[in-house]
DNA sequence: TTCGGTTATTAACATTGATTATGACGATTT
DNA sequence: AAATCGTCATAATCAATGTTAATAACCGAA
C-alpha cells in the first residue's frame, strides 16, 4: 500500500506496523491535486492535516510584494503539515509544485489515536522537529553560501532524501520543479538560478534536463555545498 | 519565583498553574553562564534540556570554514532546547551570548511528567513548533529582504517577543548584542550591518546604541521589515 | 591612570547577484 | 499551421553587498 513509505525517510520516528496501521486507519480521504494549487492559505484555521502520497509539495511564505519565500518542499511518505495538528492554524502556505496524491487526516481522530499513546505522539513530534531541522539547514543555506553552493546544497538533500524513499538511486532522481522553483528555494533570481545550474554542469559536478537530475561527481558536490546529511536524521536512532 | 514568565510569550501554549509547577518540579539544577559559552555542542548526544531565566542565548550552525549562522536566538521564558527532548542529538549547538541562567530539566523526569498528561505534551509540543514558525520567518528574512529589511525584521522580532515577557516596552529594550552576532543572525557581514544600522538611524527608524534599542517609529520599521507578527503565535489561541 | 582587548566606524575597492531585455524551443491551444 | 504560453538560455548593465584594512571609541583590568 501506499502508506508503505509513510515516514520511512525518517528512521529516528521508526514507526511499528501497528502504529502505520493505526494512521492509515484515520484516513478520511485520499485526493488528487494538479500541480501549482494552494491547498491551504496562511493563517486560515485547519482542522485536517495532509501526508503526501506522490508528488512535491511545497510551503512558502508570501512578502507583501508578491514574492515567494519556500521554506519546505515535501517528498512522498511525509506528513506535509502534521504541524497544524497543535497549531491549528499556519504562519505560511501549502500547495502543490507537481501533481499530487494526499491522504487526509482529520485532527479529532489523530487526537483520539495519539492521546493514549505517549510513544507515538512523540514519534510524531520527532517529525515535526525534523522538520524544523531542515528549516534551519535552509537558513544554513541561505545565509552563509552563495548561489552555487545553495543549489548544490539543495540537490544533496533532495538526492538524499528521495533516496532514502527509494525515488533515487543516489546519483539520478527526477525532480520535477523549474529553475524559478529552485530560485524560490535558495532566495535567489531565476535567471541566476540558470547561470548556477550552467556552472555546475560546466564544473562535471552535476547536471539537470528537463526534470533529471543527474549527479556527475556527488563527493565533489556535497563538498561545494558544504552538506552535511546528518540533519535529516536518515540513520536510526530510536527516539526517547 | 523565576518560573513564572516560563512560555509566557507563547500565549497559545498557556500552561496552566499546576503544569507550570510540575516542570518546575522536574529541574535538577539552575546554573549561571558566562557570555559566549557554548554549552551543547552538535551531534553530541544530550539528556537533558534546557530552560532560559536570564539572559540571551542561541543556537548556531558552523560551515567548514568557521563562520557561523545563527537559527535562533532565546530570550528568558523560553525552553531552549526542548528539541532535544525527542531528538537526543541535536543538529545545532547551543551556547549564551550573554551571560545567563538556566533551569535544567533532565529528559527522564520530563517524560514522566508528559506520557500520563497528552494535554501537556501537546503544549510542549506546540511550543517546539513556535520555534519551527521562526526558523521560516528567518528564511523569509535572508532568502526574500534586503539587507536593511533583514535587520529591521529582526529588531521587530525581538521587540515583539521581548514585550511578551515584559523586557520591553515596546519601543525601547536592552539588547546586547554585538553588530557581529546581528550579522551571523542576518547572513550579512558584520562591516555592512553597521552600514544598515547607520541607515536605520538616519532614516529616523531606530537607533542602537550599546546595548540599547530605540525603535523611533515603529510602523515604518515594520513596514520596512515586511513584519507580521502573527508566526510569533502572541495572540491566544487554544492549543487542541 | 594606562594598557589591551573588543567593538564600532569608515573608506576604497572587488565581486556577486539583481535587473532588464531578448530569443529559442517545445507543448498546447486555436 | 499559426499563435500562445511556459520554460530555458544568455547578454549587458548596475546596484547591493562583500572584502580588506585602518582607525576610533569604549571598557574592564591592572
Amino acid at each position: 500500500m501506499f502508506m508503505d513509505r509513510l515516514l520511512a525517510n525518517r528512521r529516528g520516528v521508526n514507526l511499528t506496523d501497528a502504529e502505520r496501521a493505526l494512521l492509515e486507519g484515520i484516513i478520511s480521504e485520499v485526493r488528487t491535486i494538479e500541480a501549482r494549487q494552494t491547498l491551504i492559505h496562511a493563517e486560515t484555521k485547519v482542522d485536517v492535516s495532509t501526508m503526501l502520497i506522490e508528488g512535491i509539495m511545497s510551503r512558502y511564505i508570501d512578502d507583501r510584494r508578491g514574492l515567494r519565500q519556500l521554506v519546505a518542499v515535501h517528498v512522498p511518505g511525509e506528513f506535509v503539515d502534521l504541524h497544524a495538528f497543535p497549531m491549528k492554524r499556519l504562519d505560511h502556505s501549502i500547495g502543490t509544485l507537481t501533481a499530487a496524491t494526499v491522504a487526509i487526516v482529520p485532527h479529532a481522530a489523530l487526537k483520539e489515536v495519539i492521546d493514549p499513546r505517549p510513544e507515538l505522539a512523540r514519534k510524531l513530534w520527532f517529525s515535526t522537529l525534523i522538520d524544523a531541522a531542515m528549516h534551519r539547514a535552509w537558513l544554513f543555506r541561505v545565509g552563509r553560501l552563495d548561489a552555487v553552493g545553495r543549489v548544490a546544497h539543495f540537490l544533496c538533500e533532495m538526492n538524499a532524501r528521495l533516496q532514502a524513499v527509494g525515488l533515487s538511486d543516489g546519483h539520478r532522481f527526477a525532480l520535477s520543479l523549474t529553475q524559478a522553483d529552485i530560485a524560490e528555494i535558495c532566495g535567489l533570481t531565476t535567471v541566476h538560478t540558470n547561470r548556477v545550474l550552467r556552472q555546475l554542469r560546466e564544473a562535471g559536478l552535476c547536471q539537470m534536463r528537463a526534470s533529471l537530475v543527474e549527479i556527475i561527481d556527488l563527493a565533489q558536490l556535497i563538498r561545494r555545498a558544504d552538506f552535511d546529511p546528518r540533519y535529516l536524521y536518515l540513520d536510526p536512532v530510536a527516539p526517547t
